[in-house]
DNA sequence: ATCTCTTCCGAAAATACGTTTCAGACGTGA
DNA sequence: TCACGTCTGAAACGTATTTTCGGAAGAGAT
């Protein structure tokens, strides 16, 4: 072949050869084959059939394997290949490859169940994905722009920055803390509730506590929060239930969403995702409001850090 | 080519079962793409980008036409083919062809935009989301599951477990630890690099020690992580770069994977994602296996927080 | 029946394509 | 600057696809 796009000119040629009976159809090829199905003969039909009957094992098969497969030549594969509006086998593989990806990604099962103990690995991975994934969408859309405009406000222009977050919210609460002091903000994440509360009634007006609290009650993170709040700072609660006791003591609320959980599923692991989700959002309104001092301190601490890598660097 | 990478681990191992390089993945090539990208040389990144960023276009040419389209040669086409887990350009061209299908299909994952100083916020939310969640999608999609499995067995019957993270990944590393401790096991995250290699060197044959890190090259993992090896413990690797040099150390390798980064939304934040799943999966997994001690264990913990909740419930 | 014309088919030649090899180019560290 | 290792593309090579071509199989016609 003489580079295939001589084939097509677009310039009328002097005598039309072939009317250009198809464009090569990418999805409806079963259809096609079905169309053509009685003007072909007997062998290419058994060719036509099998390619539309399984694209994926198809696509995975040499002129000469798919020869093999049908019991028929070379020749004949390559001139099904052209009736089915081709320029060659090759490009028919192409479509099928197509084809089956498409008809793969069609049938995503979209798996809801629940995690189970005798579910296997490849089960496992597929349903926490999803789960994860759909916590994610659900944290979205449900989010308050309003309170999250507010709430970036308020932390651009703290003097001080108190995250609150006790077991598995403490680690979603040291990873705001860790990100907002990277670009410069002074920021710190208490585990421990005395010391929170400690260093709470530190706070004052225009500065800024955060409570990070799935269920909303838990009194080690309401404690410190009220503690700001009573000493004037404005708070921030990041909770998954916007009717929690910690809501009471919060300027603004930013609502976490929660997937199913399951035994072996604990609701602290899929509002993890959730947390995340809000608090990189925090992150990134703040960046962006402070772009000039952040860009600058984010390239900063990335080049401090350039050092603890092994030198080896493509 | 006959095995052109033996990953050489320092220690003999039984037998090697085959290191099973890389899957050709149907669909999630972008991402391998940016996983794989870093250790790419210039011109196989050129072929590489130009083939995320046009697929349908890129399926349509040969060898040569696509070596002519990104300034370099046949040569260097099918050496990126490999390095992204295809035999050859054939087949890569065939996974593209499939991506382009899927793409036209609706069925997009497409390509987001960068999160730009400007986004509103509302723009911010919709593209982290997106980004989050074509992470998740991309991690699933990569991981190895016989690596996933080997590394479950090794956790369970561990009677010490370590991790090792610095930086964002210490969050992950303390995640991972936190909820082996709940099911019972013994675990402990090691953020300080010297507590962490001074530990490590306690840890005996059947112990499992674990890194976490993106680049691959944090040496303050890498040593830690080394020091266990030497010691005859069964080790694992977290990372984002299966080449890295952590991966010397480690007798099961996870992969994470990375989305595309920017100015505002740097690697770290995004590989966390990735991370986080991952040492999901190895949890429950665990959970499983271990499920007559993990339930209760899980319920006694749950119980034990109880206390720490105001009272009032609905 | 058999002849002939037409259609269909596959073996093998011809060609395009993909892969591998190799030597030079390039960059890097000493 | 030199030596060394890495990266790269040109060209040789092997494989897959396409084309050619001769013959087989069927359908009428005589």
């Amino acid at each position: 072949m003489k580079e295939n796009f001589v084939r097509r000119t677009g310039r009328p040629r002097p005598v039309a050869v072939a009317p250009r009976p198809a464009p090569p159809e990418p999805g409806a090829l079963a259809a096609k084959v079905r169309t053509m199905a009685p003007s072909m003969t007997r062998s290419m039909q058994r060719v036509a059939e099998t390619v539309a009957g399984d694209p994926a094992g198809c696509a995975a098969l040499t002129v000469t394997g798919l020869a093999e497969r049908t019991g028929t030549s070379e020749a004949t594969v390559v001139r099904t290949a052209r009736l089915l509006g081709y320029p060659g086998y090759r490009d028919l593989r192409l479509a099928l490859a197509g084809l089956a990806a498409q008809q793969a990604s069609g049938a995503a099962p979209a798996v809801t169940a629940d995690i189970s103990v005798d579910d296997p690995m490849s089960e496992v991975v597929a349903k926490l994905t999803q789960d994860e994934r759909q916590t994610l969408a659900d944290t979205a859309g449900a989010l308050d722009l309003a309170q999250l405009e507010a709430s970036v406000g308020a932390l651009v222009s703290a003097r001080r920055i108190d995250v609150y977050g006790t077991g598995a919210s403490s680690l979603v609460a040291q990873d705001l803390a860790q990100k907002l002091l990277r670009i410069g903000l002074i920021a710190h994440a208490h585990a421990d509730p005395h010391l929170a509360v400690t260093n709470a009634v530190q706070l004052r007006t225009g500065d800024v506590a955060v409570a990070i609290t799935h269920s909303g009650r838990t009194v080690d993170v309401i404690e410190p929060l009220q503690a700001a709040f009573d000493h004037g700072a404005t708070t921030i609660a990041v909770t998954g239930r916007p009717d929690g006791e910690v809501t009471q003591y919060a300027d603004h609320v930013l609502t976490t969403s929660t997937a199913r959980e399951s035994e072996l599923r604990p609701a602290a692991m899929s509002s993890r995702t959730s947390q995340l989700l809000v608090v990189d959002c925090l992150f990134i309104g703040v960046a962006q409001r402070t772009y000039e001092r952040a860009a600058p301190a984010l390239h900063a601490s990335y080049e401090a850090l350039a050092h603890r890598h092994s030198p080896r660097e493509r």
